[in-house]
DNA sequence: TATTGTTATACTCTATAACTATA
DNA sequence: TATAGTTATAGAGTATAACAATA
């Protein structure tokens, strides 16, 4: 099956079953593919719950408070508008979601959680965080801390919804 | 421009240029985001000098000595081997590589890097190191060299390429 | 005329399936 | 019949453009 243990040796023979060192130790394939990979479980596993990682990042917006309009929302989770509708569509239709139009301004719709949206979101928590204490299950407690720490850092100034500072000073 | 700027504040009103806290400590959305900017500027990057991230992992596979078939190459890079034709088809009308037929089985085809394919790599190899520093450059370097190691140690759970402990047991 | 939400369209990746030539 | 490489097709995901309602 593996062709590594099929293959006969030779010195200009590649290791089929290894990157080379080279890439091995490139840090954008590294992050990069650690990245996509803890994504990609979360997906797969919020998925066969029948939810998904954009509602986890809905609903967790909407539980800080009713959001004013969507253009607001498509904001803060950097989605094109017009995919946001699809996705709050399905919110809607599964009760988590409320869509107002606002009063002042019938152009608008404003979107709250509701208390079924609340339950969900729990749910889809428990499960975002059973994969990320098994995909970095080979790291201690406090190697799993500093490796959040460090890429959200790193983060943060690339791209500022993940930047604690201004968090604090925006509350403030 | 902003419109958490220039929407007024209330109790009920989402920050929209920040995550809620919820999520900006999601280990899965900072993970995967970091791993999809860092990868997305290299990718710009190499495109903007005329190549692609596809490029360096080819080239890098291939400095290591020729490839035996086509297949192992995309078993390597676990790419689809029909989505593998492509990417070498422009290597090689590029002269960055070579593709020769093995007379012993003439289905195969060997795949090997030409003298300006290793220069190519040089080339891209530097862009890579410069996007990786860039990208990286609020962290000390003994803080990127933590990530790294903690960031490789997970990930080759679930990717065995990454696996520093059996790229050892394989070359002795 | 500009903006909000929506719908429609196009484009990029990727995954799958079919084809050829060799074995 | 099976395999290596190739080509063709289809699907998901995303980006762009047009549209109707309201301001």
């Amino acid at each position: 099956m593996n062709p590594a243990t099929t293959e006969t040796q030779s010195q200009s023979q590649i290791q089929t079953s290894a990157y080379p060192p080279e890439l091995a130790s490139c840090r954008v394939l590294v992050l990069g593919k650690l990245g996509y990979a803890i994504k990609r479980q979360a997906i797969e596993e919020l998925e066969a719950a029948g939810a998904s990682l954009y509602d986890f990042s809905v609903l967790g917006v909407l539980a800080q408070g009713a959001c004013e309009g969507q253009n607001a929302l498509a904001d803060v989770l950097q989605l094109d508008r017009s995919q946001l509708v699809g996705l709050l569509d399905g919110l809607e239709e599964r009760g988590l979601i409320e869509r107002r139009r606002d009063p002042s301004d019938r152009r608008r719709h404003n979107v709250m959680l509701t208390a079924a949206g609340a339950r969900e979101l729990e749910r889809v928590r428990e499960i975002v965080k059973r994969v990320e204490a098994e995909f970095l299950a080979p790291l201690s407690a406090e190697e799993r801390k500093v490796l959040f720490d460090l890429a959200r850092r790193a983060l943060a100034h690339h791209d500022a919804r993940f930047d604690t500072a201004a968090e604090i000073k925006l509350a403030s």
